[in-house]
DNA sequence: GCCCATTTGTACGTATGTATG
DNA sequence: GCATACATACGTACAAATGGG
């Protein structure tokens, strides 16, 4: 599996536990990009799966935060 | 050799030099933008380069400082 | 205390080049 | 050739700290 599938499933685990709730953000690029020592691109890459998949949205300038179920 | 380890070779030539003395405000990003018509984000990349170094230091809302040698 | 300009900090978007399988 | 992944670079937006009027 791509890493970036696998970080997306890591991401979408930690939003369905809890650990990552809804209208919070979730870590930024710069945060993923250590946790996971990733690229910038890969962890876009993933961000985009996730908001793809109605999961979490986008606010410019501010963050990535988790959507309502 | 990148754009932001360019720069920072600059400025550090620019610091041994004397032509920016200790204790003195280094030129603004926005300044540095202008002067070497480069991004902001790689103006924060050169900074921090010169930070890790210990060149210089940074007062957020104030500037960043040629440290003493 | 308040507004405003300046400056740094943080964050996402997009594009390009390189390397690998 | 193509998808994946990394590094670099530019663009844009929002936020926080500082200092002057």
């Amino acid at each position: 599996m791509p890493v970036y599938q696998q970080l997306a499933a890591i991401l979408r685990e930690r939003i369905e536990r809890g650990d990552l709730p809804p209208n919070r953000p979730i870590p930024s690029v710069a945060r993923l990009q250590q946790e996971y020592g990733l690229a910038r691109g890969t962890i876009l890459h993933t961000v985009r799966v996730l908001v793809d998949e109605g999961l979490v949205y986008v606010v410019p300038g501010k963050g990535t935060f988790v959507k309502e179920p």
